[in-house]
DNA sequence: CATAATTTTCAGAAATTACTGAAAGTTTAG
DNA sequence: CTAAACTTTCAGTAATTTCTGAAAATTATG
């Protein structure tokens, strides 16, 4: 199958940043093909398509299926396994999100936990522990933050963050009606 | 430099998760020792306590100042170069998430930008085409909500990210209040 | 159950990335 | 300007990651 030259840019660059998002060229550039693709593809298709060998082809989507962001989609009369990306881009955006929170950030947090209650020995000490802590309350927050916006309606999440600059305004006005009760 | 037990566990943690982070293993390492140390050091001070060579340290600070995440301090009566981090937990993230945006997004809207206009040969295309713009509009909504964020003072974005399930109550209200203006 | 179709695994090869340490470059002091 | 103190660079090497392709495992068909 060739990509019209539009595509290829496309897929190519996703293989570029791959590395940046998480994953190697060849995931990268998996995910772009299904992406732009209307129709499910086996993996036949796609190593063909991307010059890959098939082995790799293999590694790659099981690597983006332990990311969630795509699925399997049988095609009567066929007994090879077809793929196409689970949900929309916005859900896909998601997941991602999630993902990476799960790979960069909760491993932190629960050596941060699992490490925070020893008290310091020293000055050193005590200043080590506060920054840690100082982590460990932001990675915390950040986590919390995301579970809830998480929970939003795609609307909802959608409308808050065309908010602008609306936000400070409306927090401004929270404030005035709840009259700074949760203020520390 | 013999580190306390805690803080090595603190490095090395850090070390693993450099690469998840965008950096490699010095570089996380460095940037660990930095944070939890009480006062400014230099790249020999670096070099010994992780034990790693002088150029692998003068490679990763400067990696970290084009992080923006480190910066220089010199200490009256030594000509060596000193380091310490470059404003609070807090800051440092805030500047890790502009660093990621400039890295992880930016290329690809540019891309996306460059890319998008030309209108699309065939139906197969015509999908693609939508699926990019679709992509292309989520990485643009990302950035400008970034952008208004961090505007915010950081009082009011840790309010912001306090609120937790409030925030969707807030937005109801506002809604009530605009009239739903600006709904689409 | 046998066999054909398909997917997965994984040892070795290739490619990429990281690291060392000595040489080159820069800055400061006298 | 010269020398000493310090930093950066970079060629070569080491370590890590990715990729291939053939063999093993799995699954479906008759």
């Amino acid at each position: 199958m060739e990509l019209p030259e539009k595509a290829k840019v496309f897929v190519f660059h996703f293989g570029e940043m791959g590395s940046r998002w998480g994953f190697n060229r060849t995931v990268g550039q998996i995910l772009a093909l299904l992406v732009i693709h209307p129709k499910a593809l086996n993996a036949d298709q796609i190593a063909q398509t991307l010059s890959i060998s098939r082995g790799n082809v293999s590694m790659g989507l099981k690597e983006l299926q332990s990311w969630r962001l795509i699925q399997l989609q049988h095609v009567a009369g066929d007994r090879k396994d077809y793929f196409i990306t689970a949900g929309t881009i916005w859900d896909m955006a998601k997941t991602v999100f999630e993902e990476r929170r799960k790979r960069e950030i909760d491993p932190t947090l629960s050596l941060l936990r699992a490490n925070l209650l020893e008290d310091a020995q020293n000055e050193d000490e005590e200043y080590a522990q506060q920054r840690i802590e100082e982590i460990h309350d932001l990675l915390e927050l950040l986590t919390q933050w995301g579970d809830h916006l998480n929970t939003l309606s795609p609307e909802k999440l959608e409308s808050l963050m065309k908010l602008g600059s609306g936000i400070s305004k409306l927090l401004d006005m929270k404030d005035k009606i709840m009259g700074k009760k949760n203020q520390d």
